[in-house]
DNA sequence: GTGGTCTAGACCACC
DNA sequence: GTGGTCTAGACCACG
């Protein structure tokens, strides 16, 4: 699991090892239960600091999506399952997602077969 | 077509701003030769910075969502229909948010049939 | 509203800050709507880092207790009353103290009127 | 007495332990004179440090709650009740409480009501 | 060795 | 002006 960082773009680097991350674990590439790289190797390995990559640990802890055990490092968690509901950020998203489908000229099919396939991708592990 | 800001979400003001035009177009809300409110007269109505207004207003032109006229403000593009490709970016966030719809225990086909419905929604206006 | 750091107790200053926040907002002393001082201005006046501070208002923030406003600073939110239900953490705090009560010899009688004379210290502004 | 150690949260393992060890007594599961564990016993079941269980038996003997002799370990003290006050730190952590009870709606009786309740449960033994 | 906290600076996006 | 982000260091509690 190699994090691609682009510091030239308008997102975050917290923010988009955060989004790796979660895709990660979306793909399978990082199974529940699996250690992430501790903070420090994490910051050295990728060329940031130390609190930029504890910044991103802090919020996928948060989050649910993994946890830190004070004795070794950060672990996936395999509990996030099961809330069958999405956060009212990721539906605004969507919606404008959509939106902008929309006007793109994609049809109603075209677009849930579209999101189907990226999902599908996903489980491929692309 | 009135603006609902919110100033305490890390979203900029002026990217709400362009989020709810695109939205509104995709509504249709908005139709295409339409004609916006003024920068000065959005920004009072909003209670934002005429620069805030400006900022969207060239994104959305940037864009090609709308066009500007000296003379007459800006209206609303019809031009955008027709390119049946979503840009990078959107395929990124939807990409993202397939993922956390899949760690949220949304299936495949649940995924694909709430964003057909976020489409369609849009298509009711809502 | 001044706050009382110690930098030599094991309670983060950001917790400090944190926890004093709090029961401003509880005391009256911090009004819901009212501004907080900047990031900027809390650092100066307490003699520590920004980044300390932010640490602060971001908990804060998340917590419910405050909003920032992307054009003013940060402000009292008057929407977290009513949710008529404490917190796990919140709720173990207790138990522990109660605990701790019943082995100072403290009876249950006396714990609650303790208890209820503290929630009164406070309505009262002391 | 069987310990319930979370590695995930932030509260040091040898606090929660301590915690734990003072709830046992206040809820009569550990009486007055009873052994317990040796450190090494202690560590092995619980999976963690002998340094980690050391110290919250020192935590645990300079507040008074256990003795430790040298031939037989450590055992409950049954001579800490009689204070009839509550230390400093109990103090402070109730009136946060209290005060993040009020920010969550509770009146000061539902909350003096609450820590009845919960110092009961502790003589039910729950 | 781990994460957590903090400092003293800096740059940037937003308004 | 504001908060948000980041760096390059440091110290400390914990295990």
């Amino acid at each position: 699991m190699l994090l691609q960082l682009d510091f030239s773009i308008e997102t975050p680097i917290y923010m988009q090892i955060r989004n790796q991350i979660v895709l990660g674990i979306a793909q399978g590439k990082l199974q529940p239960g699996e250690r992430l790289p501790t903070i420090r190797a994490l910051a050295d390995d990728a060329g940031i600091n130390m609190m930029t990559a504890s910044k991103a640990y802090q919020l996928l802890k948060q989050e649910g999506y993994i946890l830190t055990d004070r004795r070794s490092g950060a672990i996936i968690s395999g509990a996030q399952a099961g809330k069958k509901q999405l956060d009212e950020k990721t539906l605004s998203a969507l919606r404008l997602s959509a939106g902008e489908a929309k006007l793109s000229g994609l049809s109603k099919e075209a677009f849930a077969g579209l999101c189907g396939r990226l999902y599908e991708e996903m489980e491929a592990g692309v």
